[in-house]
DNA sequence: ATAACTACTTCATCAGACGTAGTACTTCTG
DNA sequence: CAGAAGTACTACGTCTGATGAAGTAGTTAT
């Protein structure tokens, strides 16, 4: 439904949006994209995972290994202050582009 | 001000509306984009000339060479009714990146 | 048992953005 | 009138992040 190079800039905010309140994993995150988006977007597996990796070398997030499993082994993921800062620094930019696109749509 | 990933979905919306109107050149359409966003993004010439190529390529801009000056020869260029229909395709995407997107802000 | 689901990984490719640099012509400034 | 600044565009090589295709590996449903 909605193109990827306009999701682009956001998966890194939506990622950290879902890791705010509670540690989580890859399946579980795709999930609630596509939940949460109404089908709307839906984010590849290859992005979200090279997303967890780049955004791990960062500094934005930790990772562990969970126990309980249905399938493979879950790798949990944990926000950083440095995310957190990240997020809110993403919210504002946000508010930014909103501003400025708005007024090139007719 | 604002990054260049987050705009990435957006240059081709942009540069379209600016063209909706009456026909422009790369030059002209950079100072607009800077101007009517008050300096938050600032599109690279490298960025715009390579879209225009891409749009042309596509069909959904057409180019040709004005007569007046004010240094190098000038490029404008003008929308197709492709181009007007991906604008307004563009528009609907954009309302709805905003509706998902501001449901992962805090 | 086997299909479907959960969960993740590897690897190669691609589009679009960007930095650097250069061309070319006009206008402003001292 | 020379040099700097502004107008206008082009070429080229690089990088990042998204993607497709394919595979691995375990669990649950039929």
């Amino acid at each position: 439904m909605i193109g990827s190079d306009v999701m682009r800039g956001y998966n890194d905010l939506m990622i950290l949006f879902l890791l705010l309140h509670e540690d989580s994993y890859g399946y579980e995150i795709s999930r609630q994209i596509r939940e949460i988006s109404h089908e709307k977007y839906v984010m590849k597996e290859t992005t979200l995972y090279s997303a967890f990796t780049r955004l791990e070398k960062l500094g934005y997030i930790t990772s562990y290994f969970g126990t309980e499993t249905n399938g493979k082994r879950r790798t949990y993921y944990r926000i950083t202050e440095e995310g957190r800062a990240l997020y809110r620094e993403k919210c504002g930019e946000w508010k930014l582009v909103k501003e400025v696109v708005d007024d090139f749509i007719e």
